[in-house]
DNA sequence: TCATATAGTGAGTAATCACTCACAAAAGTA
DNA sequence: TACTTTTGTGAGTGATTACTCACTATATGA
């Protein structure tokens, strides 16, 4: 990748994280992003192209982080860690999630493969554990990790994350109660 | 009300909830609605208008979800309630939720005073209880809230969504320990 | 019944949209 | 050096956008 291309990646991710893929023009990524319109469709075909090559470079990220989950000893862990990931989602990953559960609620560009792999450990380690319906807790647990996520991600105060995980460690006996 | 006005309304409501706000045209809402295009802007003077026009319809609903809780006897049941309205929600108010869902991720549009007696409800049912962070356990309870409707509204089959509040219940008895 | 207000139409408008293309600059290769 | 490939430009394109407006149809009220 050029720097320019770079740059271009980088500009439209922020834009479609704040303002949505349909609110940005090509236009408005080329001006802020100091390279001209024509440069976008060269590298990338197409408005969609751009956004399915910043979705790959997230779901690399993802991957990154499903393998440093698999490699936890126990099932309870690995839920635990998945449970807390959006603790650990550093600042300047902020914008991929933003993007990701923003195309959520869009039926065109959608694309479920991205956070595929976190189910299969959740849904995995809950056989692991003899649960008598591992698919309804896999649903569970991604539902209150999607919502810590939603929290954290349109908040993000530093002091509530910290005092947020705690009160959530306390909490562990319920969420693993079979 | 008129009959093409409450069209209109009805439309665009569905269109925004599916595609997103931004990926609709006025000519595409006119077209589905059956009425001419300058009719929505008579009635709603630009699309913005027309949006606000669906929220406030909408909020007046939440508001008359959050006056049943608030008769609720003990803070344990307003918080159970909260916690369990993601599986009340009726299949003909689904468009309502994931718009305002989708919109909350696009800085330009979101508007949070929709939702926010329902928080009030739960800060207050707290600090009832004498719990000593009421503002953290109420980002917990409405995460989980959040993630729990976000699964329903995107996934929708009735038989999981029975057995998700069977589970759920289950782990109830724990929620409140504290 | 007639006047007035409201509801509804559809062709028209300037601006913006994603995208193209002929061309120039830069980088790579021999 | 000389040739090829890749990177980058920016003016230009037709289509679509939100929105306007002169007009007609319908309803309302005295």
């Amino acid at each position: 990748m050029t720097e320019k291309q770079l740059q271009i990646v980088e500009t439209a991710l922020h834009l479609f994280a704040e303002m949505g893929f349909d609110a940005v023009s090509t236009n408005k990524i080329a001006q802020e992003a100091g390279v001209s319109e024509g440069l976008i469709f060269r590298h990338f075909q197409n408005k969609l192209g751009l956004l399915n090559a910043i979705m790959q470079i997230g779901a690399e990220k993802i991957a990154l982080f499903s393998e440093q989950i698999e490699i936890l000893a126990t099932p309870e862990e690995k839920i635990q860690a998945v449970l807390e990931l959006p603790f650990h989602i550093k600042e300047d990953e902020y914008p991929f999630w933003k993007l990701l559960n923003g195309l959520k609620w869009q039926n065109q560009y959608y694309d479920q493969t991205a956070v595929a792999p976190i189910r299969n450990i959740i849904e995995k380690a809950f056989k692991d554990m003899n649960y008598s319906n591992p698919t309804t807790e896999t649903d569970l647990i991604l539902a209150y990790t999607d919502g810590l996520a939603t929290s954290i991600l349109l908040k993000s105060t530093e002091v509530d994350k910290n005092e947020l995980l705690k009160t959530l460690r306390k909490k562990y006996n319920w969420i693993l109660k079979k």
